[in-house]
RNA sequence: GCCGGGGUAGCUCAGCGGUAGAGCAAACGGCUCAUAAUCGUUAGGUCGCGGGUUCGAACCCCGCCUCCGGCACCA
């Protein structure tokens, strides 16, 4: 019986273009997720889109002197572009400035007022003394009351450690600006948070299945919960939906809460638009359905605490709740069932600084190497379960010692034979106690990879793909059928055969990881159809005339299957070229010399 | 400061209570179909340090050293 998945992958932020540290994350490990699911016959409905809200984007606009929708455009379409470059395979990736992320939001934050979980309290706020716009306490800076350090920052002193509130600093000003901020009394909305505290241990504490760190971390963070404030004085935000605040144009839902909506809001927009209005509620409103959270180890508070704070109190009420029908009436939003978060990548020793240099943006590096490569090196020497270091040196060795050298090297000697000899797919004679129990190893690798898929076990799914590969050429060097052809047809046409079966199973285990090259791998074989086909962009426009743009595919049509494959005698290949390509050592010196030499150091 | 994570073969990492593992690098040998790729064999570690629990500890507990994160109006 085929499983609802929802993949639900961290909305990158619009403010810039996102580097490898981004997508190692983020990225690459749901779409393997993704496309691992499709190939078992589940329905995948993986959805995301660039969060566009929050101060660092009004301050980017004022740097340039544009609107701060000018900059969400810009980045929308750039990352949009590196996502789709790389295959990431989602089933929406929109934005949260639609009309429709708009109207679910203001449905749940209305829901939860309504409910009373949404309180009103005045705060003191800092404020920006040129524009009047909030000042985060990261954007203050000052001396240290504590050890006199001169540029603390607002919630913390980088000098002694100590937490701060940005009132104490002496001689406080505004990092944009320069100006002292001006502080005033504010009123805000404030999410009651321990309200839900109960129920979150409750849940969160029978979470087996979650990374340790992820469970312990969400349990020791609401060991000491407060109301947390859901509003900002900021113009740039989705409005708040109450009648005296629906002219104001000074306070806005805060970026977060609306955020993590989008998770629902574009699982929303995906059924609207297929025609299918009330698609989304088989995940949202199934009971049986899944929901994996894919992000980096700083937002897990976000998914673990406030975003099941804000699902089980709206639960199956407001507009989308209210409205459902049959088999979905009353059944409340469903909470995660997995929190998959990595920790981070650095570069070359250091944190990801695109100010300092240290930094390799997905399109520069796309522009240079192809996607299933830095796919292979992010997914097996990936920030999964540690902080790991990307490092060219790694890089260039493991495209060309594991990649090229163990699968690629695998596919071109089978393939290039066998073309060439044979011209199809060659009829075996009677299998050998040898042959057979290297297929049986081979296919039997589908139970083992799919359940470490399953688990989100990235670096050990692959890694034991790598070994299955390892073991066909292993097969081929002491079969020799280059030898044996020469005196026995029959039998190097059966050892050939033998091979290809591996390497057509092994074409499945790496689809997920490696799309590009799997789908032409499929395609030399002979076969037709998409394992991995293409992604497309689409445009829709909402009824204020907005148009906006969605990278979306027609994943039902794809064909793979999660199974040993049939492969047909007789079928004729095409001409096959080399999967990947072999770097020259010289692009280690080229990439540390274009990152200014700050690895070094 | 508080909370959390890490320190395992030259390198990158896996293992997380039951005789120390993988890949790469190194040495030697085989093959030469294949992107000079591959295959086999060998070598290599008092598992950060010191205590403790246990029949038995990389694995659990305590202390220390060291590195790295998070600390909620930053996303």
């Amino acid at each position: 019986m085929p499983k609802h998945i929802l993949v639900a992958v961290a909305w990158p932020y619009a403010n810039g273009p996102r580097h490898i540290g981004h997508v190692a994350g983020f990225g690459v490990p749901s779409d393997i997720f993704a496309r691992y699911h499709r190939l078992k016959g589940n329905y995948v409905l993986m959805v995301s889109g660039t969060d566009e809200h929050g101060t660092p984007i009004t301050i980017a606009a004022d740097k340039e002197g544009l609107a701060p929708r000018a900059i969400a455009d810009r980045y929308n379409t750039v990352i949009g572009d590196d996502l789709y470059n790389l295959g990431l395979s989602y089933d929406t990736f929109t934005r949260t400035t639609t009309l429709n992320h708009y109207a679910v939001t203001q449905d749940i934050f209305k829901t939860l007022y309504e409910k009373g979980y949404i309180l009103r309290q005045d705060a003191l706020g800092a404020f920006s003394a040129s524009t009047g716009r909030t000042l985060p306490d990261r954007y203050i800076e000052g001396t240290c009351p504590i050890c006199g350090f001169g540029e603390a920052r607002g919630d913390q002193c980088d000098q002694c450690g100590n937490q701060l509130d940005p009132v104490d600093l002496l001689n406080p000003r505004s990092k944009v600006d320069g100006q002292p901020p001006v502080f005033r009394t504010t009123e805000h909305f404030f999410l009651d948070l321990p309200v839900f505290a109960e129920r979150l241990q409750t849940w969160i504490a029978k979470q087996d299945h979650w990374r340790p760190n992820v469970r312990s971390f969400s349990l020791n963070f609401i060991k000491a919960l407060k109301p947390r404030a859901i509003t900002r004085d900021l113009e740039w935000g989705v409005p708040i939906p109450l009648p005296e605040y629906a002219e104001r144009d000074d306070k806005k839902i805060y970026v977060w809460f609306d955020a993590v909506i989008g998770y629902l809001s574009a699982s929303i927009e995906w059924a609207n638009n297929r025609g299918t209005p009330d698609a989304w509620r088989d995940w949202w409103q199934n009971r049986q359905s899944r929901h994996f959270y894919f992000m980096g180890k700083d937002n897990i508070v976000f998914h673990t605490v406030i975003w099941p704070a804000q699902l089980m109190g709206y639960f199956s009420d407001g507009h989308y709740g209210g409205t459902a029908r049959g088999a979905f009436a009353e059944v409340p939003l469903q909470l995660p069932y997995n929190i998959v978060s990595s920790e981070f990548l650095t570069m070359e020793g250091k944190k990801f600084s695109s100010s300092r240099g240290v930094v390799i943006y997905v399109n520069d590096f796309l522009s240079r190497y192809d996607a299933d490569a830095l796919r292979y090196v992010l997914t097996i020497a990936g920030p999964e379960n540690q902080d790991t270091d990307f490092t060219w040196t790694e890089f260039v060795r493991r495209n060309n010692d594991e990649l090229v050298a163990t699968w690629g090297n695998l596919v071109n000697r089978a393939l290039t034979n066998v073309y060439k000899n044979f011209g199809t797919i060659p009829q075996p004679a009677a299998l050998s106690a040898r042959d057979t129990a290297l297929l049986a190893e081979i296919e039997g690798g589908f139970g083992p990879v799919g359940e470490l898929l399953e688990g989100a076990r990235f670096k050990a799914a692959i890694t034991e793909t790598m070994r299955l590969a390892a073991l066909v050429n292993s097969y081929l060097s002491e079969q020799e059928p280059w030898k044996v052809i020469k005196v026995d047809r029959e039998r190097a046409a059966t050892i050939w055969y033998v091979a290809l079966r591996c390497v057509d199973s092994l074409k499945l285990f790496f689809t997920p990881f490696l799309p590009f090259s799997s789908q032409r791998l499929h395609e030399y074989l002979g076969y037709d159809g998409f394992i991995a086909g293409p992604l497309a962009f689409k445009e829709y426009t909402e009824d204020n005339g907005q148009t906006h743009r969605v990278l979306t595919g027609d994943y039902a049509t794809w064909i793979g299957r999660w199974e040993p494959p049939i492969l047909p005698v007789g079928q004729a290949l095409r001409e096959p070229k080399p999967l990947f390509k072999k770097l020259d050592e010289q692009v280690v010196a080229e990439e540390l010399a274009r990152m200014g030499g700050v690895a070094g150091g």
